[in-house]
DNA sequence: GATGAATGAGTATTCATTCAT
DNA sequence: CATGAATGAATACTCATTCAT
């Protein structure tokens, strides 16, 4: 009983958190670090301001703590994605599904994401910056790792796995860009089937 | 004589607006819109706040502009380097080629680019994004039409020209990326060979 | 049996209370009424803030109950030595004697002490320096009643008792200033041998 | 004419700051460090909070800067009297005439003075207090020096000069902290003459 | 009766912008 | 016409106090 309080109370804890970061993400994702303050923050929380330094040393622990978990659940799925037991090219899939899915189930954190893996905040901690590229290498990583295998089964050309790598996130990235810029125009399914077909066989004709 | 007067005037005019954006540019690239003051960019220009508001509405203008001339001139370079009358894969090269000149140029500059042309800036007028996505498609425009050529003159595949721009861009993006920050790491060279490799025949073995 | 119930709960709760003026005693003196907190009082004094409110209408109230505890203390101790059975002279040393132990055992509080005593207590009710003038200006009576006697006595100068008890009061709170400052270079005997010359025999050659 | 442009201009300057100093005080004076805001101030001095900024670098700088202001003056006023060219009686005389004088003109500073020197203010930045304590000293070191004059003139008895200093400003700080709390009671004229009769006479009959 | 989570008023400081000189 | 002094709105953060549990 005395256990069930305590877990219930730390249980309300965790829902008071959670809903200080979603609404910091709401409304850092609409507006940047700069053009939030701390009282809106509070107030779209329905908390009082004091009651959010309660929670977070400040501004930046938010922010930073907000972006932390964004990254970590997005690489996660990706780490997910590509440690499934299937072939290269289904693992590949995956990748680009998985990838897919976070920008759907997340467009308004996308701005701050990106702006945060390319190095577009300033003045936020510097940390921040580098704990997310870490992150980022990481899942890279792992891709050319699943990429390695495949030139190892001869499945995939013998290029360096790394650029390998770099070359399907970016070809991922501008697609799903174009998908949510305009979802109606650029279709999920002729998205993933441009990825396939220019990525595996490329462009030039023959 | 009247009109010389006023051209030379002019020209000051305009030399003044360039030292100013100059000096704006190097402290906003370095710490972002909101790390740096209007006190700050007149220093270093050398003016007064005062003279800096007769040239610029107000800080956001500064900034628009700033980026908008950024843009353009970045543009407008593409669209030369497409522009050139050579056969596809040559123009192609070339558009990989000048968009490196460009990153390699402004490295600086790029952070402040990328956050803007991804809609990573918040605060900022709305307009400004739009104005440079605007400009963006501009060119994939017409790098879709120099590769809708190729597909017509059978040196790509039949498939849609748009997003085989959109995947070009995406691939250089990602590849200028890597060079930018790690240059020793990963050569200009090496990075060429891969996109031109990986666009053009894919990766897929056989 | 109720009584003694009552009487021991009430003397549970004088233990307490005393337990959280100890405690802001000790934060007070190092730091100042404005640089602690309630909350760190509490910590101190290892209760919740709110038990603290149960014995303290406010901040306010803690502090004016502690100086006006201090001041009670110090008045008694002074009042003590004054009211010996002994003959003038060694009433007056008795008297700076009494003050010195006081300023020994409570170096910590003199600052707090001296800035109420003199009224250098801002913010706080205006009504504390008030009542400790009263304490104080009710030691210097009972301090021009012993001149007076040792004036009557012949053994003092015809001069008025209260200067003179102004006179010895400030007197003694150079030395011991000077004292707690460096005791190693002020010895209290030098001190006292001092505050009596100058003040019973003057400065006067001859 | 430039130049007197100029001077007028620094003239206004110190005029200003004057202005802000002076309502500084008066509010410090009143209500102490932390009892005062710096809107305050400045609606006060009739001025912007941000134009105050412009003058003082923080409430803490403009605190020290006032405090310092005050002490200087102080000094230099105790250690002009002690410089003039009279005979010991009279220069002590002196010191204690000047001292009543500033007491008098400034009778809202001494609380702040008393607070300073005394060392009652925490938290504000160390350094002040100990400046504050150095002009002290020195001032009592000068006193000191004449009252050795007067020892080695036979003048004075063959005490101690430091501790004679010492005794005669405790003496004045009590009379003339007994004049500020009641002028009518204890006139300036009793209090000079007790002061006098007893630091160079003593209390003892005979 | 004790607790400490929640509150929100209050404060120092910055900086975009204006306008008298 | 350039200047830069003056402005004051805006904002992160603290802490005395309250009150539901």
């Amino acid at each position: 009983m005395e256990e069930k309080r305590l877990s219930r109370r730390e249980r309300e804890k965790e829902r008071q958190r959670g809903e200080m970061l979603t609404a910091a993400l709401e409304l850092f994702s609409k507006r940047g670090y700069h053009g939030v303050s701390m009282h809106e923050i509070a107030k779209k929380a329905e908390f009082a301001v004091g009651t959010v330094y309660k929670f977070f040393k400040g501004k930046e622990h938010l922010y930073e703590t907000l972006m932390n978990e964004i990254a970590v659940k997005y690489h996660a799925a990706l780490k997910d994605a590509l440690s499934k037991d299937e072939d290269t090219i289904a693992l590949l899939g995956e990748y680009v599904r998985a990838k897919a899915e976070i920008f759907a189930d997340n467009a308004s954190v996308l701005r701050l994401y990106i702006a945060g893996a390319r190095g577009a905040n300033f003045n936020i901690r510097a940390g921040l910056d580098k704990e997310m590229g870490r992150l980022y290498d990481d899942v890279l990583e792992v891709l050319a790792l699943v990429i390695e295998k495949g030139v190892r089964k001869k499945v995939l050309k013998a290029l360096d796995p790394h650029y390998m790598a770099v070359a399907l996130d970016g070809l991922t990235n501008a697609f799903l860009f174009c998908w949510l810029k305009d979802p109606e125009r650029h279709p999920y399914q002729a998205n993933l089937a441009m990825i396939t077909e220019l990525f595996l066989r490329g462009s030039l004709a023959r």
